[in-house]
DNA sequence: AAGTCTGTATTTACCGGTCAAGAAAGTTTG
DNA sequence: CAAACTTTCTTGACCGGTAAATACAGACTT
């Protein structure tokens, strides 16, 4: 620790005089070096560290120069509840190999209104990333109030940048080649599909806004591709877990495949969920893919690891978070855009 | 949007001018509701509501206050690295549970140095959760010269709270169950043992400290639970990854298969490597645990998914993540703990 | 009727910097 | 050699709030 007995606090007004230089020459020393000559700038310095004065306090800069060098991150719902999805896990990779080579700070925010309820939320960050729609429309205004650049990441904002992934079109590929393969019945395993925070049968259930949940982008593109094909899956063969967990993608496997007939292949809308699935099916001795094939989606890093690994389809997520990240921070030089989704099939179909 | 037509710019100054009272009548109105009547405050939210004012600007009032709500998170190494460590993710995880009740933001700081080269480290946040050592202890002055509460995870630091687990015992439980059960030759698997950034047999290259590096606690404990019970486990069967991941798990796994007497046993420093391992027994038609036996560090969730299931030392992250953040809001209300570890037997021994 | 409380609202002095403009000293130019 | 530049450092006004002290009713004592 450096010599600080003294109680004082260092500022650049005390460190200005025990250098016996103005307040401003200390500034221009962390801040703008050819403001002053290089001798001077190098003995203020060293004598900073010495008096272990690190630069000037964040906040009081910020208040003058209105910049904070900070961008938030804004997820749906909870932190936690975005720890837990390997998806977002590596979005958020991708934004902070971006923000750490750019020496930008990463604010997380929780997406869950009642955070912000008696708070200010005129706050820190100069520009937002907003991956999936918040809870609550008044949040989105009160971050346009601010006039600040966004970027929203799986949904879309009029007058702002957005970046989507095509669900549509990978969900589609996926039940193609599932349709093509199988002749039997098909279950459908989704997330969030409908109002109900457990795991049920959609039916009776009331279905969530397809502007809002990619889910229900996937499900469309499933139900299309099966009347292309001159086939149907009913809504009692499509299941909606809360969340994307393992646990309850076990639960709506096992309630799919007491139905009968059996469903003869599951278009799972995640990954997690298509794992949780093969384990059911391993638990109930059915051959994968023979008796039962099992799609996924998002292809996360698991999905390769596993026997037998799982077809799915691909999203980048990765670089969905690199240019998420690289998008707000120039939003001048970009357009919104839509990434494409691969089907990589593999053993499980 | 709200209505805000005129370019002027909204300042508790500006909003008391057109509401026709005090600046600090508004200050009053976000933050102490008790000095003013409830009609006047609800008028004046009303009409703040109205204009678009959000709220006091956060860089002002923490200069005046010199509070922030924002709690740093300083993880070792860049923030991506973390991001691919499933321990990192469920730690993040407990923290941020604890900080969304608590109404504080989550600042995610890397560990590197060189992202503070030029810059002010006297930072926003008002507390550190150092996860793990920084790169370089130039940090960690600076950080103390703050004179802000830190708490130190998985590792310690004088005069600093720290949170550790028994890494010692649960490596040691976990090598004592592995000698018990196979006579033959025991490899090990580990993270970051050694100074070389890519996947290697540890000999030849220079032990990092052993304060520093959790695995090299590990490690103590496993060859002296070798010892104990009169065997040994020599260099030339030890291996140092550089992250732990399942590719550099996988090198290691094969370059340790080649040797003879082939290992039976793997001690694997995370549940990660375990999988990579498991991985290999597959590829080379070993039976688990018949030829292999595997253990792993961590009990992440994939652990139990897999087949067959690993066996492994379960550390609390989640409870570590929750506990840390508890600290550190809590400073004087804790003391630095050591959370215990457990070894879970399951199929792969 | 004078004195004391209470509840509301305002005044005022900072918080710790930064930037534009200005001053002092040395250098170049015509 | 004076005028015009440069370079280097200083001055002083602001950035947008907040907390403590102050003012001022009206209600309550005594």
């Amino acid at each position: 620790m450096s010599i600080r007995d003294n109680n004082k606090k260092l500022t650049v007004k005390s460190v200005a005089q025990m250098l016996g230089v103005s307040t401003a020459t200390i500034s221009n020393a962390f801040n703008r070096p050819d403001q002053l000559s290089v001798e001077l700038r190098q003995k203020i310095l060293a004598e900073c560290q010495r008096l272990g004065y690190h630069g000037p306090n964040p906040a009081a800069r910020s208040l003058r120069t209105g910049t904070t060098g900070v961008v938030g991150v804004m997820l749906t719902d909870t932190l936690s509840f975005n720890f837990t999805d390997p998806c977002a896990i590596e979005f958020l990779q991708g934004v902070t190999q971006v923000l750490d080579d750019a020496q930008v700070n990463l604010l997380m925010m929780p997406g869950r209104t009642d955070f912000y309820k008696e708070k200010s939320l005129e706050s820190l960050p100069e520009r937002y990333i907003l991956y999936g729609p918040p809870q609550d429309l008044s949040i989105i205004r009160r971050l346009e109030d601010q006039r600040k650049p966004i970027v929203t990441v799986d949904f879309s904002l009029p007058n702002h940048l957005s970046l989507n992934v095509d669900n549509y079109g990978g969900a589609k590929a996926a039940a193609e080649h599932i349709l093509e393969t199988t002749q039997g019945a098909i279950a459908v395993i989704g997330l969030r599909l409908v109002e109900c925070s457990k795991t049920v049968r959609v039916e009776r259930h009331k279905w969530l806004d397809s502007k809002v949940s990619i889910s229900r982008q996937r499900l469309e593109a499933y139900l299309d591709a099966a009347k292309e094909a001159g086939r149907e899956i009913p809504h009692s063969m499509i299941w909606s877990t809360y969340e994307s967990t393992w646990q309850e993608g076990v639960l709506a496997a096992r309630e799919a495949l007491k139905e009968s007939p059996r469903p003869e292949a599951f278009l799972c809308m995640s990954d997690q969920l298509a794992l949780a699935a093969l384990s059911v099916a391993r638990e109930m001795n059915l051959r994968v893919p023979e008796d039962l094939k099992i799609v996924g989606f998002d292809d996360i890093p698991a999905s390769q690891q596993t026997h037998p690994a799982i077809t799915t389809v691909y999203q980048p997520s990765l670089e969905k978070g690199r240019l998420a990240a690289v998008m707000v921070l120039n939003p001048e030089r970009f357009e919104s855009r839509i990434l494409p989704t691969t089907l990589h099939i593999r053993e499980t179909s």
